[in-house]
DNA sequence: ATTGGACTACTACTTTAGTAGTAGTCTTAA
DNA sequence: TTAAGACTACTACTAAAGTAGTAGTCCAAT
């Protein structure tokens, strides 16, 4: 464990030329190294279990699987490599989202080279980084959860997020009712308990919620 | 205008480490080259101007200006450059948006190296280019639109606009009468020339699409 | 000078939404 | 086997939301 040791990397995004271009930074340094790179989760929770890297680059907004997801299978599957987020920061929600499931850190797509470079120096000597603009989202964030405790979608049952997806839609109890073959008045249920569960005041608020958190 | 002639390039992406990796991919290529590159819309348009590009690879969306925004200004700023859109799939309405505004082309920036070289190619010949996932998201979104004609924020007016902000926030028609110093009455009036000029029909509906837009 | 749009406000509705409490069935975990 | 949670359904409300039509003021453009 000298101080001359080369961190292995592993990057988990895609998009193959923001890869591409990581990668040509990366490898001037001489104590870095690109190990192996991933389009998708499936195939970076494979590389990291062959490789078990270092460092992991993770994409939060992938289309396949999600950033979270993929986190949370590393975690499952011992890997115990640090995992730092590379992302774009208008992902308000999943920001916090990721640092509670274990994000080593939290690094925005839109830092320069030299910046990126030097979080991930520290991120490889184990130090948390966190690109600056984040405090604020963080700090936003925090504050709009604390009332709201940070509910989730998990929290729900099928039919209330079945209910949920489908006031969204903008559908009324009634046409909600006859496409789930129930009665108006169990959907009144399902709709009182999911704003129970998520803390809000109407259906409004539910579907703005669900819509910002890309649900359905 | 010989076939070797070589395509001059204009970069516009608020990703450093993206214009990197397309940097390298291009300039392998003899017969393109990047002559300048942009990480905002107001940079792009400079860099436009001074260089007279033969294409333009502009990413949609960016923190500080629109790649939408960037658009319309590059083109009543008397660039010919040939304009294509570089950006991530699941900008539902943006995309149409971009089309319409008069882009030549639309690239998705999870393709592969050889497929954007291909189409960068293409494009500087002068054809217009379109990822093939883009055509079933263009259909869908076509569908969507056939119906309500395609309604925009700009068709409300001021009190409209404030009075679907609030309600997008949860607001009850009594709230938004409290915090615009008007009667529920007259709430009630806007909400109603606003979901007819929206052409939808509940205040849920006007909510979701206002989020949808990002609007507030 | 008049018309039209924006904004305001009202009445008088009808229809949805949301609350509260009770209650039955069914499945699953302790 | 019980207890708990999910799902269903009902009654009986109260409170919002949405519709329709009328009407006044103000401002700007024809």
């Amino acid at each position: 464990m000298t101080h001359c040791e080369i961190s292995t990397i592993l990057l988990i995004d895609d998009h193959p030329m923001l890869r591409k271009g990581i990668i040509q930074l990366v490898e001037l340094e001489d104590d870095l190294e690109v190990v192996a790179e991933a389009g998708n989760g499936q195939e970076g929770i494979q590389q990291a279990l062959i490789h078990q890297p270092d460092l992991i680059l993770l994409d939060l907004n992938m289309k396949v699987m999600s950033g979270i997801d993929t986190l949370h299978a590393l975690r499952q599957a011992d890997v115990n490599s640090r995992i730092v987020i590379f992302t774009v920061s208008d992902n308000n929600h999943d920001v916090m989202t990721a640092l509670r499931a274990g994000a080593d850190g939290y690094i925005l797509k839109d830092s320069e080279p030299e910046e990126l470079l030097r979080h991930i120096h520290h991120a490889a000597k184990g130090q948390m980084v966190l690109s600056e603009p984040l405090a604020v989202i963080m700090a936003t964030a925090l504050k709009n959860e604390k009332e709201s405790q940070s509910a989730s979608v998990t929290d729900l049952t099928n039919r209330e997020l079945q209910t949920l997806k489908l006031v969204t839609l903008g559908d009324s109890n009634k046409h909600i009712a006859r496409k789930l073959g129930i009665t108006e008045a169990t959907v009144k249920v399902h709709v009182k308990s999911l704003l129970k569960k998520l803390k809000l005041r109407s259906r409004v608020e539910a579907a703005v919620w669900a819509v910002e958190r890309k649900i359905g």
